[in-house]
RNA sequence: CGGGACGUGGCGCAGUCUGGUAGCGCACUCGGCUGGGGGCCGAGUGGUCGCCGGUUCGAAUCCGGCCGUCCCGACCA
């Protein structure tokens, strides 16, 4: 191997600096003038912007429309809700002064978007027959962190926030656990990401909310990531906003509420996931280039290869792939192979005279490094099975990582060796108190990151007292 | 916000201890030869050494302050 791939820290070596390597040499993104802020480069919004497509139409297949609210936020929406405000004010930014002069009353930039929504959710809502209202909205948000890193924390964060207003509690349940499975389904099949869903504990929950719900995530380095989460707000909010309904006895009550959001943050467990030593691995349905082809030429036919590449290319192209080619004359065969393998394209096209003269091409899977030699005719064809198999190998991958890093804990010992020797998730009875869930917290610096729907009865390994199921690990 | 490390062309670094006007590799530009796993030769471009102040005839180098980045902790999507 040569200097120049040896350049992008292996993962196993050092996670931290692999990962930001990576998202240098990829040109994912950079690093802003403001501490925690991020350019995303284009080849990163490409990734997001399938991302955006993918849960937007499963949006609109579950009913919901898009609107968008102001970014700015009075001080006082904010504090109408006594936790809410609590949850988010060490990290709210403020607006102060305006032009020449001093604000009367300071103005949040939006930390995200419940209070300044009810706003306007009290004076559209009236009876009955405006429910439910399922509205998403893509936007931003700002939220001062201390600790900074590309994608998985920011203070500027792209996101869609959905905020939805029912006639009844379980109806508002109900939601919370749809868009739950969106949010499940979206990680499984395009982000070919397997994630854990379940419960928060209640000192991880939404600042506001009932009840929380998340996809939980684990990242190449045995670590947990928050990937997506769901809140049953009940009528918190809407007691604090005041928004009622006529309901069909003719009498005014308050509605209940969901939010649920999901962010780039995203593409940085992509990253995390899948990416390997030889860089980012994207699964096909995200990939902005799902093939490039790659010609091979020497000095006397490069007229001709050219050609047939181009040829290729657009033969491709009308197959519907997602396709280009790299002309670039500067740069080595072998020096292409390693810049798309680092930009994680899933299948590389090569195209050399031998190739020409057999009419076939060579396919290189980015998941596997497997090579085949396929007839150009079938070659379409092949490329579509293609991005099938390697879209369900990835996340059959991912899976089996996550089961190979997941440990049931028979006693505390044992929980302390896992966290600090494997990390991974570890399962193990919780007795619901915050006491021990703290104490753990304090002693391995493991977290509860979710009650899962299904749960066992056990004996809390910390205080012995009976318990069910939860799912630990250290979290991002 | 605490503990530690570090800020020198786009990236990675040397030079700092012992002050004398900035260098290497990669990248980039031009020319030529090359081309099935990061090719070779030649010629170039690019840096107020993180910022502000101090000491000095002279500061990347010494002193003070600030800012930023990374790692480890406390808080979070």
């Amino acid at each position: 191997m040569t200097e120049a791939v040896e350049r992008l820290t292996k993962k196993s070596e050092d996670p931290s600096k692999w990962y930001l390597d990576l998202i240098r040499m990829a040109k994912l993104a950079d690093y802003g003038p403001v501490r925690g802020t991020f350019a995303i480069r284009p080849y990163g919004y490409a990734i997001w912007e399938r991302i955006q497509r993918d849960l937007d139409d499963r949006f609109k297949a579950t009913g919901h429309v898009n609107a968008y609210f102001p970014l700015f936020i009075p001080e006082s929406y904010l504090k109408k809700e006594a936790e809410h405000v609590e949850g988010f004010d060490p990290e709210v930014a403020w607006v102060t002064r305006a032009g020449r002069e001093d604000l009367e009353e300071r103005i949040a930039v939006r930390p995200t978007s419940e209070t300044i929504i009810c706003e306007f959710y009290r004076r559209w809502i009236d009876s009955y027959r405006d429910l439910p209202v399922l509205v998403n909205q893509w936007s931003n948000f700002v939220r001062w962190e201390k600790v900074t890193r590309p994608f998985l924390r920011t203070i500027e964060v792209l996101w869609q926030e959905g905020h939805t207003v029912h006639a009844t509690a379980e109806e508002a349940r109900e939601e919370t656990l749809r868009m739950l499975d969106v949010y499940q389904d979206c990680f499984h099949e395009t982000l070919a990401i397997p994630v854990l869903t379940g419960m928060k504990s209640p000192s991880e929950r939404f600042a506001g909310a009932v009840e929380t719900f998340t996809c939980e995530a684990l990242m190449g380095d045995g670590r947990a990531l928050q990937a997506a989460t769901s809140h049953d707000l009940g009528q918190n909010f809407a007691r604090a906003f005041d928004i009622t309904f006529l309901d069909e006895n003719q009498e005014r009550v308050h509605p209940y509420q969901t939010s649920w959001g999901f962010s780039t943050r995203s593409v940085g467990a992509l990253i995390l996931v899948h990416g390997d030593d030889r860089g980012l691995k994207i699964p096909p349905k995200l990939a902005p280039t799902e093939a490039v082809v790659v010609p091979i030429w020497r000095g006397k036919n490069k007229g001709e290869v050219r050609r047939e590449a181009e040829a290729l290319y657009s033969e491709l192209k009308d197959a519907g792939l997602r396709t280009e080619v790299d002309l670039d004359e500067e740069h080595s065969p072998g020096w292409k192979f390693n810049e798309h393998e680092l930009r994680g394209v899933p299948v590389r096209v090569e195209l050399g005279p031998k190739d020409i003269e057999k009419g076939q091409a060579v396919l290189v899977r980015r998941d596997t490094g497997e090579k085949e030699f396929v007839e150009r005719k079938q070659l379409g064809g092949r490329l579509h099975v293609l991005m099938g198999e390697i879209q369900e190998n990835m996340l059959r991958q991912a899976a089996a990582f996550r089961h190979e890093n997941t440990h049931q804990a028979g006693s505390y010992e044992e929980f302390k060796e896992i966290i600090a020797e494997k990390r991974g998730f570890v399962v193990a009875p919780w007795d619901g108190t915050e006491e021990t869930e703290q104490r753990i917290k304090e002693e391995t610096k493991a977290t509860i990151r979710l009650l899962p729907f299904e749960r066992q009865e056990g004996e809390d390994l910390v205080s012995g007292r009976p318990g069910k199921t939860a799912i630990f690990a250290r979290a991002y």
